[in-house]
DNA sequence: CAATGTCCTTGATCTGGATCAAGTCGCGGG
DNA sequence: CCCGCGACTTGATCCAGATCAAGGACATTG
């Protein structure tokens, strides 16, 4: 897999000029890593742009006692540390790949150079982060105003596709820690909801059964 | 208050080129606006972006029981509503102002405008959204990886001026909601600190007294 | 194919913080 | 000055989800 084959895959990236498109080509490094390579680490110095063309990444947190949170598990087309690399602060997180992948990384410097020198682009940039903002304020709004059910409803109803099947990028704890679940508790909440009938849970595919009940958990109020 | 000056004490807009700042200046709308007014709905169309020059606004998502959470609370020089403004999609909470203000708002289709004309105000938005992005992150990580104590601990220490003092911008409650607690767990951690020596609580200031060990009980892992 | 390991499930118990329920304080209006 | 109301404190109880503690289900390896 190559550098122009990982950018075409972006959506950010995808629909710039071509020219753009060839400068960032130029300077992408393509990395082969395999599963469980650590990328960076929470205070490294920003690496760049990473763009994630097969395989998958773990973007985590560590608190304290060692409990993890998983902000972000990048698949495909994914993009992960522009925030640190656009406003060059240390990473505020670590980065780790789920499996074997492919990823693209544009680095900080000849990265910052090119959106100094390309204003279109760097609109795409901004429009992208406030997306991804956007994201991460749902995800908490879910931590803090959801109960479990609520939570899982929501992430399934998110991600389902046409078919409503949601295939597993990791194993099931860091699904548990990104909805900031222990995996008991997300083992015993999936079984309420299969058990309900709402969602069919396999190996490594959870299937949505019925969207609409499965909505009306997504909205219920924790606690009349 | 008038619109240069508001603009002038906001950091984002301040370091910005004289040309462009006059044309911030020439799309200003400044309100004026009594407290606990309503300035948008979650689900309105974007206003585009407010920045607050006298007063205080808090930013909150409504949970279906009706539970709050205020994701931020603006004071002078702050801006808020960026992020919906760029991307244009619909606003993801409520805004009401806690006492009376003066705002200005620069309207959403002349800011796109402005930012579509200007490169360096286009790169220093970025900058700036990344940062905000960045303080979201933090917010959320102590939500999940801190308990009550840790969490207002260390919201004390990042807001401290030199004198440890802590101005109260809006009421003890809708601290408690930013800190995802109620108002009667934040009476007890208050409590706690001021018995320990850390802290010292007057009707609209909090103090820091001692640093060193608020640090520690920030650091402090919830459950060894 | 036993031996080991990792991940997941299930059950029993514990606990931080929420909820419920009285007060207490301070302030503005009549 | 008294009344009423909203914001805070304090105490008693409750509960969702964490933690602790066994198992089971697959893989991988010798």
């Amino acid at each position: 897999m190559d550098a122009p084959q990982i950018i075409a895959g972006c959506r950010l990236f995808a629909r710039m000029s071509a020219t753009a498109r060839s400068r960032l080509e130029a300077m992408a490094q393509v990395v082969e890593a395999p599963a469980r390579t650590t990328l960076f680490r929470q205070g490294d110095e920003p690496p760049g742009v990473y763009i994630v063309g097969r395989g998958s990444v773990r973007v985590f947190k560590l608190g304290a006692s060692g409990k993890e949170h998983v902000l972000h598990l990048a698949g495909p087309g994914k993009t992960f540390a522009e925030a640190a690399a656009i406003a060059g602060f240390a990473c505020p997180a670590n980065a780790e790949t789920v499996e074997d992948s492919t990823l693209a990384l544009l680095p900080q410097d000849e990265f910052s150079t090119f959106l100094a020198g390309d204003h279109a682009a760097t609109l795409d940039m901004l429009a992208g982060m406030a997306v991804w903002l956007h994201q991460v304020i749902d995800l908490m709004e879910d931590l803090v105003l959801r109960d479990a059910n609520a939570r899982l409803a929501r992430h399934l109803l998110e991600r389902a596709g046409q078919d409503g099947a949601v295939s597993l990028t990791a194993s099931r704890k860091h699904l548990a820690s990104h909805l900031n679940l222990t995996p008991e508790t997300l083992s015993r909440t999936l079984r309420r909801l299969t058990d309900d009938g709402l969602i069919a849970a396999d190996r490594d595919t959870l299937t949505v059964l019925n969207t609409q009940d499965l909505a009306a958990v997504a909205e219920l109020t924790p606690r009349i």
